[in-house]
DNA sequence: GTTAGCACTCGGTACAATCGAGTGCTAGCG
DNA sequence: CGCTAGCACTCGATTGTACCGAGTGCTAAC
């Protein structure tokens, strides 16, 4: 463990740091004022963190920089509870109360808030569909051969799979397989397999048959609502273009930005630091992340994603009140 | 107008330039063996290039560059119909010849196509709400007090608006309302105002305006729905960080997207050069658009951005190839 | 009209000198 | 015994200089 005055300093490295992303002399330490000490001792104490591997030297005549350990221990330690700005805590607040329109476009605005908030990339993971019920189901058709599935779920998502048919299908056929569907998965969570009786009519058996498995089989397949918002963030935040390439293109892939947040809440971290990301293209990335419950379930997840350097008691913050304010607007439908 | 031997010239030089990001000299364009001229020649041509406004040179001792009235010129009279690579436009074919799904997911995935097609970024317009009739409403219950509306529109898309009441809302209310309400709006265009004769059941009669209300009132303000796809490949496209955040900043925008993509179409041009554009921050980036149909009428846009230096043949070719095949696709259903 | 030849321009590279931020160490001080 | 002033040292960054070479424009000859 370090005494009081080596985590003191290794804090104030780890600022500086993240503030002027220049690695921090002994002399930068002192002109903050908090200790009183001389730059020598600074030295010492300084000399001792790297050799525990809180800090690292670029080179012999540089100062430090923190290493992964370094913002491992400011983050568990040394971060009081992070206080949004009153100002920011405000656009937040209104935020959700003037927040309107259809589910997913408002997780889209969330991550455009939660992004612009922080300066960051930022991720909303939608609810799963898997664990809600059927509240309508309903067969449109489009077309002589063709038809839109249409379920809206309890939690406000709406599921739809268009359906081709082999043969012409007129409307009363569509409404005696809507009814048919409607009893059958009324009420019952998505995804479960479920048997409907036969009618005996051909047609009627033939699009139920072709809705259900339309509804079932994609499912795994089918991904759950991801919207990263501020992506163009990380290009501030890196200046090596290369860089930044490959974390764009990692949060282009929705898939592993899904795992990625998922396996961290996992972990049961929210912050994972560099290499802590498990990503070999985000190793200079950190991710904070928070779930938000719904009625008192856990629904989704929010995250951003940052330079290491990042932020940290901002970004807790802002992903700690974005996540109970989402869940909170969330609840009330 | 050029004679022969400058168009060639000019010609060298933008295929030069775009494929090596280098200014191109005059003994460079020998190299390339076309033209049986010494480099002294080309070096007079070059001049009067440059004189004529087609190219500049970036300092007195290096090669030259084409300006946008060279690329220009390129693209109207000296590229021919592109090819794209048969495999490339296999790859195509198979696309849309297994794409499936929801229309949104078809079209999110139509601007991963022409992104990794292109190695640009790509964006893919969905058909315009407005035009399409409604085909089925329904409102379905959430809570007590909380409802979604449900449209199913004649092209696929599925318009959702969460309402929220006074009081408490009876099952049997929210049918009777949407059985009025189905009556009234089916096989009309969303969006055009209509009246509901009263029931003179207050309830019943509320909930139908309220779900008029939501339909109609937030339409102007309901965004196309836009892709935005390979965005991170902007970052493989410029080495200056700073334009890769201007660039990506603009594509996060989706109406400012769609406003560009709409202005570059009525202009007639399906090519953009830099400050053609009509953006500040795209200077540097050249847009290609087309358009799409849907069973012969124009039913959304599809383009990519890129460098002013893009390679123009292969990308004409990828987006005439792609929004013809999606047109085809979407009119199939 | 074309081209060989040539003087000229100027960005890029290589190298040395210098600067300075920052270090570790030692010796002395309270 | 911990702290600190002082100092020699390191090494990246900056500056200056020389040079190279790609490329030019011009002129004169073919």
């Amino acid at each position: 463990m370090l005494d009081d005055r080596k985590a003191s300093i290794l804090r104030a490295v780890v600022e500086e740091y993240i503030e002027s992303a220049q690695p921090v002399g002994s002399s930068r330490i002192v002109e903050r004022g908090r200790l009183n000490v001389s730059p020598a001792t600074v030295r010492n104490e300084l000399a001792v963190l790297e050799r525990e591997g809180y800090l690292v030297q670029p080179h012999t005549s540089a100062g430090r920089v923190p290493t992964e350990k370094g913002y491992r221990f400011f983050v568990d330690a040394l971060t009081p509870q992070g206080r949004l700005h009153p100002q920011q805590r405000q656009t937040v607040l209104e935020f959700f109360d003037h927040s309107h329109g259809a589910l997913e476009h408002m997780l889209a605005e969330t991550s455009r808030l939660l992004s612009d908030l922080t300066s960051y990339a930022a991720v909303v993971i939608g609810p799963p569909h898997e664990q809600a019920t059927v509240r309508s189901v309903q067969l449109v058709g489009l077309g002589p051969r063709l038809a839109l599935l249409v379920a809206v779920l309890s939690n406000g998502v709406v599921e739809k799979r268009p359906l081709e048919f082999e043969t012409d299908t007129g409307d009363d056929n569509l409404a005696a397989a809507t009814a048919r569907l409607a009893t059958a998965l009324a009420g019952r969570p998505v995804g479960l397999p479920v048997t409907v009786p036969k009618t005996g009519d051909a047609v009627v058996d033939s699009l139920v048959g072709d809705a259900l498995t339309a509804l079932g089989g994609d499912h795994s397949n089918e991904p759950d609502s991801v919207f990263v918002g501020g992506a163009s963030r990380m290009a501030a935040a890196f200046d090596a273009v290369e860089t930044v390439r490959q974390v764009l293109t990692i949060l282009e892939q929705q898939y592993v930005v899904v795992t990625l947040l998922r396996d961290v809440l996992d972990r049961g971290l929210s912050v994972a630091i560099g290499t802590e990301v498990g990503h070999e293209s985000l190793t200079e990335c950190s991710v904070v992340v928070a779930p938000y419950e719904v009625e008192g379930e856990p629904a989704g997840t929010i995250g951003i994603v940052g330079p290491t350097r990042m932020k940290y008691p901002q970004a807790l913050a802002a992903v700690a009140l974005v996540s109970q304010r989402l869940g909170r607007r969330l609840s009330e439908g």
